[in-house]
RNA sequence: GGCCCCUUAGUCUAGUGGUCAGGACGCAUGGUUCUCAGCCAUGAAUCAGGGGUUCGACUCCCCUAGGGGCUACCA
């Protein structure tokens, strides 16, 4: 699975801290990798970054896996999995850490700083009152190697510090950003290994990425200000600095850095409204990079096909609900009449919907034409023809079938048809009022009533015909018969073709509802 | 405070030193129709502002403004 033949083997690495869900900025950063690494036949680590004990909890640690693995982002490499390059856990490569960090200590490029947190705030308001650069004065840069040795055996409290060159400027190239260079001026002494021994992110992401021979680091654009810094640790331990891409981030609605108060940001949340994975992949991969000026709708082979860093875009992002919701939708289109099938079940299963209240046996000569237009129905439901089940599959596969592209979200399925299933459906109050209780109404009601009851054949052409032909002898529009039937059968205004709905509802639960609702409407 | 990054319609974006500045979502209007969705057609809406460079700038340079990030013993 791993190629560690040589240094040229593309490796990415996705490398979250387990201290909080998933959201779609990380999301969408582990999107890059592992379509870089997909589309180069590279690999994709997956790293845990749980150098802050404090923050980081087991929950996050699953919840960042299940979203990774809703989402289809499959890591070659990571703490599951393992890989030639483990662990893959922070907290399990202290060893590690200190490793590098004694050869920086004996080669000068780091020491040991026994400043107390008091003394550094107090010297951070100083700074900030005279309006100079906020960074480490440098107080224990002098103390010899001995000196140090001998407060650490005192149990005094320390950290380990770089040791930045006065001189010089860190350099790095970034393939969205260009030639980016810091002067070391601007850089201060920064902490490698605090005081509880384990390391600053900053230290341990190098280390890690250089040990993990990883060769692009794809991460977000909040990173590229700390760039110089790990570019500088590079350097001093010799190590070979990877390239760099830093993406835009995405921004919330109020154009801030996105947080838990951006409400609808986790990737849990757009699971459990049973968006589709692969519209989600193809929303994300669109913030912040595009083909070109004319294709936004991916499949997930395409996307890999499409996928280029140099395409990425500088500009922050911001998350636009209705487009993912547009594209969700596309996608939904999109699949086979058996897998839209395949969804929707499973949400009216989950929902309690299926087993239904009542059972309908559709009647003969029910066939599959029943929905002029629609594609044909395919898979393991009825074939042509085929006697339909009522409460089987079969009628499932004519009521989406039927539902065509008013089903945008698999969470509204029960919205769209839980009136197939069940009697106590959603009803509208105000629908209720304007088209059944009205005087003329029940008569209109249970004459269609008695006229669908005595039909011969109970299929749509005969529905339909037999509405019409009433509303003709009633002399009125077949518009007034259809909009109260529509309340009385669905309980609501919307639904798809009443005719359809009518005989997939069945002729005795049709039959039923017209008359309840006619009763009503005499009240 | 210091440093860094970003700036094309409300949003995501394409774009070249000379284009009617293109597309998509959303919005509006009309058509199809039993409602809604869909589909089709049409429309409103953009180069943040100011200076340069240039025969000519959305495009190159500078400044300003706005936004974001880093400046932590967070990542």
């Amino acid at each position: 699975m791993t190629d560690n033949s040589g240094g040229n083997t593309i490796r990415v690495r996705f490398a979250p801290s387990p201290t909080g869900h998933l959201h779609v900025g990380g999301a969408r950063t582990a999107l890059y990798n592992w379509l870089y690494a997909r589309k180069t036949g590279g690999v994709f680590v997956l790293r845990i970054e749980d150098t802050d004990a404090r923050r980081s909890t087991r929950e996050s640690y699953e919840g960042i896996l299940r979203g990774m693995r809703w989402l289809g982002l499959d890591w070659d490499e990571g703490p599951d999995v393992g890989g030639d390059y483990g662990p893959y856990v922070q907290s399990a490569r202290g060893v590690l850490y200190h490793t590098d960090a004694s050869r920086l200590i004996e080669e000068g490029k780091a020491y040991h700083c026994f400043c107390t947190p008091g003394r550094l705030e107090e010297l951070k308001i100083e700074q900030k009152e005279k309006k100079l650069p906020i960074k480490y004065d440098g107080l224990c840069r002098g103390l010899s190697v001995e000196e140090a040795d001998e407060k650490i055996k005192a149990g005094e409290q320390h950290v380990l510090r770089f040791r930045m060159p006065e001189e010089g400027e860190a350099r790095f190239r970034d393939i969205v950003r260009g030639d980016c260079k810091v002067a070391n001026s601007e850089l201060d002494d920064f902490v490698l290994i605090k005081s509880d021994g384990l390391p600053t992110y900053n230290f341990a992401v190098v280390v890690d990425d250089a040990r993990m021979k990883i060769s692009h680091v794809i991460r977000g654009d909040d990173h590229l200000s700390n760039t110089p810094r790990q570019v500088h640790i590079y350097l001093a331990l010799g190590y070979r600095v990877p390239k760099f891409v830093h993406l835009p981030m995405i921004l919330g609605g109020d154009r801030t850095r996105l947080s838990k108060r951006h409400g609808a940001v986790s990737i849990d949340w757009y699971s459990d409204q049973r968006y589709l994975p692969d519209a989600m992949v193809n929303y994300l991969a669109l913030l912040g990079w595009s083909f070109d000026d004319r294709q936004e709708l991916f499949s997930r082979k395409a996307l890999i096909d499409r996928f280029s860093l140099k395409k990425v875009s500088k500009n922050p992002a911001m998350f636009d609900n209705d487009k993912m919701e547009y594209i969700n939708a596309e996608h939904f289109k999109k699949l086979s009449p058996a897998q839209k099938v395949m969804h929707v079940y499973h949400v009216l299963k989950d929902e309690g919907y299926i087993p239904g209240d009542f059972h309908v046996d559709l009647e003969k000569p029910v066939d599959l034409k029943l929905v002029p237009g629609t594609e044909p129905l395919a898979g393991n439901g009825a074939e042509d023809g085929e006697r339909v089940e009522g409460d089987g599959l079969g009628r499932l596969y004519l009521i989406v079938s039927v539902l065509g592209n008013r089903l945008k979200l698999l969470k509204d399925a029960p919205g769209h048809i839980g009136y197939f299933y069940k009697d106590d459906y959603d009803v509208d109050d105000n629908a209720v009022e304007i088209h059944l209780m009205r005087k003329e109404v029940p008569e209109r009601l249970d004459r269609l009533a008695d006229s669908l009851e005595g039909l011969n054949y109970f299929d749509r052409e005969r529905v339909e015909e037999t509405v019409r032909t009433l509303a003709d002898e009633m002399k009125i529009e077949a518009g007034e018969l259809i909009h109260p039937s529509r309340v009385a059968l669905t309980g609501g205004t919307v639904s798809p073709d009443i005719f359809q709905v009518i005989v997939l509802l069945g002729r005795e639960k049709t039959v039923e509802r017209l008359r309840k609702a006619a009763g009503i409407a005499k009240r």
